[in-house]
DNA sequence: AGCCTAAGTAGACGATGTCAACATCGCGCC
DNA sequence: GGCGCGATGTTGACATCGTCTACTTAGGCT
């Protein structure tokens, strides 16, 4: 996979190593350049669009989006990507405190992301095949799943 | 790593292929022990405890979880896996539609199977690092973020 | 001019997945 | 009882991969 781009790029092998200290440095580094422009997506997004445009960057790149969340580039290994990581992750959360009808902002602030981030993924992985078959598009089903939730507005009760 | 479990069963390299045609199909294996695994466990906890089910598995077991959703191991490779993941999906939607108070069950299933999945997967990734340090144990933010969402009763409004 | 650094190249090493050929053991069958 | 066969395992080879070390080359600085 190193060597291969440097094949692809016409270069020898190991010339990466002159860029980049070994190959889990590389797949950081495209990570990061993932986690930055989705970032930029959603920024660019209105906060009810987000969901879809989450959906949509997946589906547009999915090897990068594989790489970003497939595990092989650890959270930890970069401080860049938890930075930019946190960073989406607290817009989204702003997001809801601004909605102001929300019980728990913080708490819905993850299930929307998990909401999203599932769907993408399960998508990716062809478990929605059957489902995104006989309807035309995928955006439709990205829409009509994610208008079958709604985030609770009271707050929530202590058991 | 095919010659590493080799090693660990303190058998020669490659005596692994008298029982698997390649890496794949031992991968592929694993992953449909996990698929039936997760169903097991899912068909024993109550409709309301799925969920936390869910996200407690592959808390659990986060490196067969990867294997089995981390895209390394494709669906459509073995058709066990398919069936497996369908039936896991076919009882969720069940439930949903059982609840009778559900407007688009297909979408709800959906959305929630979404939704668990989306939350173990940024769970492994530490995503919610900072979300679960300051509380007490992971299962607590689990609940709370499950707790924040409500699947839509009313028939979807055609746009 | 002289030199230092960035960038690239060549070659080697260990490890891996896979293939082919050979060995061994246990079982059923005449 | 002897025989043969299939399942299981072993050895050795091959191409490829990631990585290390050493050497070369090109550009910019003083």
């Amino acid at each position: 996979m190193l060597r291969e781009v440097a094949r692809r790029a016409g270069v020898s092998h190991n010339a990466p190593y002159r860029h980049f200290a070994d190959r889990g440095a590389l797949l950081a580094a495209l990570a990061g350049e993932g986690f930055r422009e989705l970032g930029e997506r959603l920024r660019q997004s209105a906060p009810e669009a987000m969901g879809e445009a989450y959906v949509a960057f997946a589906l547009a790149h999915p090897q990068r989006f594989r790489l970003m969340f497939g595990g092989l580039v650890p959270l930890a290994s970069d401080p860049a990507l938890a930075t930019a990581s946190r960073q989406a992750y607290e817009a989204l959360l702003q997001a809801f405190r601004d909605r102001g009808d929300i019980g728990d902002p913080a708490a819905a602030a993850a299930a929307a992301w998990s909401l999203v981030h599932g769907l993408a993924h399960l998508l990716l992985d062809g478990h929605f095949r059957q489902a995104t078959r006989e309807g035309t598009d995928a955006a439709r089903f990205v829409r009509e799943v994610l208008g079958a939730v709604r985030f609770v507005g009271a707050a929530p009760k202590r058991a």
